[in-house]
DNA sequence: ACACTAGTTGACCGGTCGGTAAAGTGCAAG
DNA sequence: CTTGCACTTTACCGACCGGTCAACTAGTGT
């Protein structure tokens, strides 16, 4: 038997503040979401959120550590291992990355560009417990980018000599600087008509670092 | 004679509330500063912001219409008229941000990234008016990349048939990525390790539009 | 001398912010 | 049955938010 609900497994409240917060911060911004709301909608009340968190900024946190597993799980993940070809990949990227902003666009009525970057925009220079810890996300993301670029060079689609650890984190850039304008704009099709870039930058990358001076 | 002095040209507070606005939101963000410490900045009670201004938003889009005139003034036409060849204008460019970044944050002990990225990032979801705003100023500045490219065309730096207004908006759009990098970073040495991206989206773009389909 | 007006001042508003304290609830192990 | 503990509930806190208001000051034109 041994039902090993731990105590009794009622509404977990704890994963439902996380999914609250997680939808509200990524849907608007850190500073524009109360605690009251996330808890309003999360149907716990603020006394519990303390209970489980040290506050809003831990809360974030481990929201922060759960959006990343999924995004790696459901996007990092599959676009590595999908479609077969640097020029492919790049492209099921961008379209899973137009289809993320196109959904959330559905849901909530606002392109929300992407949650690492805004965070770090909006807290980068006055929370660096946060700032710290997107950096880590980012870096993480970076490192699959780089990975797709070292099996692009293995497989002769980019030259032996490319620096992919630099055109990995110029991918994270561009990509970054795309959703910053798709914000701008809040229209997903500037993800699809920025797109190309990417390519143009992937593929004529200069061969070895110019080592200047 | 005729001592033109409309008023008696006093401490001009409007003129000190864009100065302190531009200051206190530049260095950090939109929601974090409080029109009490923008009024405390400039040395001007409350009460006197709102005779000049309907509230913070309107203030904020002054403040953003003076700011992209000093921006376009001190970096665009300089960056555009100053140096020959693609090449070097891109290289000025990328040093003239750096330059600011770290100006900045020697002044403020942050690094600021873009101010209009910052703002459309912040706002763009919740305030259509800033956000049209902001779209616009992007878009002057996307103007004068073009214009850069267009002379490159006409130089022979870059083939005849290059779309020099996508190619402009990919420009501005790796440099927004660079800024949200750097910003995450707080280090302005990341604008000059990403700065060569630059060239290569810049100098590699294909030829014409695919035309897809 | 007077009225007009641009600009200034300080007190005040309701609402919301993140966070706290204390009492209560219900399950589980002793 | 009782104690302990994880969790919930409610009321409350001081600080701050953007914004309002009426009274006041001082130069200007008549």
């Amino acid at each position: 038997m041994e039902t090993t609900t731990p105590h009794h497994t009622r509404h977990d409240s704890r994963e439902d503040l996380l999914k609250a917060a997680r939808e509200l911060i990524v849907g608007r911004s850190y500073t524009s979401v109360g605690i009251a709301e996330i808890c309003a909608r999360a149907g716990v009340r603020k006394g519990s959120l303390y209970h489980f968190f040290p506050g809003k900024e831990a809360l974030t946190l481990a929201m922060l550590d759960a959006l990343y597993a999924d995004f790696e799980r459901e996007v990092l993940i599959p676009g590595l291992a999908g479609a077969n070809g640097l020029h492919a990949r790049i492209e099921a990227f961008v379209h899973a990355i137009h289809a993320f902003e196109t959904r959330m666009q559905a849901e909530s009525g606002q392109l929300p560009g992407c949650p690492f970057g805004n965070l770090a925009v909006e807290m980068g220079t006055h929370n660096p417990t946060l700032r710290r810890a997107i950096r880590g996300h980012l870096d993480a993301v970076t490192a699959h980018f780089r990975s797709v670029l070292d099996e692009a060079v293995q497989d002769g689609e980019l030259p032996g000599d490319t620096n992919t650890e630099a055109l990995a984190e110029q991918w994270l850039a561009l990509m970054e600087g795309i959703l910053v304008m798709a914000k701008a704009d809040q229209d997903p099709a500037t993800v699809l008509r920025l797109g190309p870039a990417l390519v143009t930058l992937l593929t004529h990358s200069p061969p070895e670092v110019p080592h200047e001076r």
